[in-house]
DNA sequence: TCCATATTTCCAGCATAATCGAAATATGTA
DNA sequence: TACATATTTCGATTATGCTGGAAATATGGA
């Protein structure tokens, strides 16, 4: 991953509406949220939470497909993957007793 | 890791050269490095630097000591932790499949 | 066709962040 | 004390990002 990639990344999750938004496509999984539910939930104005969605798109941290009416929004876990590793790639000069623990950032469904 | 102090530590990454240097700082271990140090590797002005290393340490990214005339920077493995736990919590609706992946953010030392 | 729902696009105003030069502070040395 | 090195603080300018209202687009149903 460049820099550039992992700059915008990051730009668009350092907002506490895009990172709520986020963090909730990620715990929903493949089935996705809708952007109206999305609104609901976070109770943002449905422009407001148009635009940051765009910005978490172009960003390539989600992504969006039309179902009806309605536009489905889902988590790109490959991207947040590489972010992951971009920003621990070298890490602790090489002294695994610091390192190790970077790795346990384990999620209760591993 | 509540919301804020998570906006907060992406927001500070979320710059071409704070990334540079925070991942600097993480490669380089325990030893840290020296502000000049960073300055001469980033080509950055001594300023611009000092105020971009001012925003990594509030966020509670990295850390300051002085060390004679220079000041040392180390980064905080710890925050990183949280910060990265914090992205994939709950995560992935229940989808070890899908979530398995995410836990293979392996660094060559670990 | 007409209307309601779902979402996005456009625009303008406001707030925040980034950068640089210059000056200030702190440390070590002759 | 006087000076060089290392780093930070200050101040001003410029650029970028955020928000909300209004209008536009797309879909589905009566």
């Amino acid at each position: 991953m460049e820099t550039k990639s992992a700059v915008a990344s990051l730009a668009a999750l350092a907002h506490e509406g895009r990172l709520a938004a986020f963090r909730l496509l990620v715990q929903a999984g493949s089935d996705g949220l809708a952007a109206g539910e999305l609104a609901r939930r976070l109770d943002m104005l449905p422009n407001t939470l148009s635009a940051n969605l765009n910005i978490l798109s172009h960003a390539g941290l989600i992504t969006s497909q039309r179902d009806g009416r309605s536009i489905v929004y889902r988590a790109q876990y490959d991207a947040m993957r590489d972010l992951l590793g971009f920003l621990v790639e070298d890490c602790c000069g090489g002294s695994p007793e610091i390192c190790a623990p970077l790795m346990k950032v384990a999620s209760p469904c591993c």
